[in-house]
DNA sequence: AGAATAGTGTCTTTTAGACACTATAGT
DNA sequence: ACTATAGTGTCTAAAAGACACTATTCT
């Protein structure tokens, strides 16, 4: 169609694609980096109480410099034949073995010098496994790879500033980050004020993460995602409040819950207490 | 800190980042677009009517290939010394003389082949401003620039899948884009099934913009950027109802809005009838 | 019986929608 | 007086929150 048009140096489309040349200016390195979230029960398990949930983040340990020894997110550079997504995609089959996640692209972080080494921009995802996924895989690879408990908390808000304290543990380690922006602005936007022991702005990623994952549990069914295939409604309340890290009410969020998961007949059993329905998740949610 | 630390060849932080040479694997040229919106009256003015609102998107016709003579969104690429939120307000600010807009990052499309010169990643950015700002700036430049008014629909919903339909329009220039997705994914993510006359793949890009903005209208003060300093509460639903393509309801919708500005004692003259009290941006609003 | 959680009913408060009604400058 | 828009009051319906109450299994 428009190989008829012919530009200013009487060249087709075609003849103009043929004879070109890229430019020598720089280009960056993209990295598709990967925020990986399941919520896990606590390892102390007591009598016949309900065990505690924490949510998780997947971190590697990094065996070379720069950030030798820090913890960084998994992920890796794209390649010309793919997409960011694709790229994201095979850095999580590699990195935990899952195969069908719910992946979401997040941010594209540029600042300049975020990466010592060379131009790097990292264009962030979101990924949402469900519990039943997790165990096995944690440590498969020669990488030290860990599942993080991960909190993240609003410290101050003074002169329209506020301040974040995000904390990733696991067993003795301890990574803590504090970050800072404007009241109103997104965490993709914040600073870095204070961090131990994270790779590069990886702590910026997992605040934004985080924040565009507690802003959407309120208006999709994405916290599906975290659930294995069958699950209470009390588990899916749990999941909810410890990702939002604040107590909801039962009978309001069961209203709320009941359109978005799909009764079944199965009951849970042996837990020495009177047994709950099973749920599954009802497919066609909204995830925009 | 770190530069105590060795790693397995023996080497300090710093002494590993002086010996560091970058590959020379692909990388991709990135590109930061623009999706600027504003929302202005329509031009035939009536009697004493209300002026009809439209939502217009800026757009520049392509002097060279490929898409020759087809229209594509302001842009450029983006410079190792710099985020692309800074390469974004630089076009901005070449490209349509607007330096205080309200800016946001949308998405990172890397469809490979989406450009058929090279690899080129787009991180689009979605900005809003005000309609004062916009007559004098369209066709500055010796590109050809220009205003297209915007609608976007969805149009079937079969099997899971939604077909929206793009349309944008300036004097006789009429551009069409169908694009298919499935139901509960983002428009991101949907295939271009039929393109007339826009450039690469931004059919796409300005058709996530907008359901970007949909969404946000809803939950933040967003809509607030496309106003003028003074502005009247019908206009600002009229901006809400150009821009959801959907009639409010007047009492509601005052309502909502009280919460989101700031009353002033001045008012409208002259418009032969009732005037009408004008109001200002309250400052702090949600924009995450 | 008692522990522990599952699940429901209902009351109140808040919010959203509908719609009729009053108000006012300009011609 | 009439036109065209500005702006409010009120009723209703729907949703969110609070909280007490009942239900059920296992030990």
């Amino acid at each position: 169609m428009s190989d008829e048009i012919r530009d200013k140096n009487g060249l087709t489309e075609r003849e103009f694609l043929a004879a070109y040349r890229p430019g020598d200016y720089a280009r960056p390195s993209v990295a598709a980096d990967l925020v990986i979230f399941t919520v896990t029960d606590e390892d102390e398990e007591n009598y016949r109480k309900l065990p505690e949930k924490e949510l998780r983040v997947l971190l590697i340990r990094r065996g070379g410099h720069p950030y030798l020894g820090c913890w960084a997110l998994p992920g890796g550079f794209v390649r010309p034949t793919e997409t960011t997504e694709q790229a994201a995609r095979r850095e999580l089959l590699e990195e935990a073995g899952v195969d069908q996640p719910y992946l979401e692209q997040l941010y594209t972080f540029s600042q300049p010098g975020r990466d010592p080494r060379m131009w790097v921009m990292s264009c962030s995802y979101m990924a949402l496994i469900d519990s039943s996924k997790v165990t096995l895989q944690a440590g498969d690879d020669a990488d030290e790879a860990a599942w993080f408990r991960l909190t993240c908390k609003k410290r101050q808000v003074e002169k329209g500033r506020e301040r974040w304290e995000l904390a990733l543990s696991h067993g003795d380690i301890r990574l803590t980050a504090a970050l800072e922006k404007e009241e109103g602005m997104t965490l993709a936007a914040c600073s870095i004020s204070e961090n131990e022991g994270l790779a590069f702005d990886h702590a910026r990623i997992i605040a934004y993460a985080l924040e565009r994952l507690r802003g959407k549990l309120k208006y999709t069914d994405l916290a599906l995602h975290l659930m294995p295939e069958y699950f209470t409604l009390t588990q899916l309340q749990q999941v909810y409040e410890v990702v939002l890290d604040e107590e909801l009410a039962t009978a309001a969020f069961r209203r709320r819950a009941a359109s978005m998961v799909k009764e079944t007949e199965r009951y849970t059993q042996n837990e020495g207490h009177r047994p709950s329905r099973l749920y599954q998740r009802n497919g066609k949610g909204k995830e925009v």
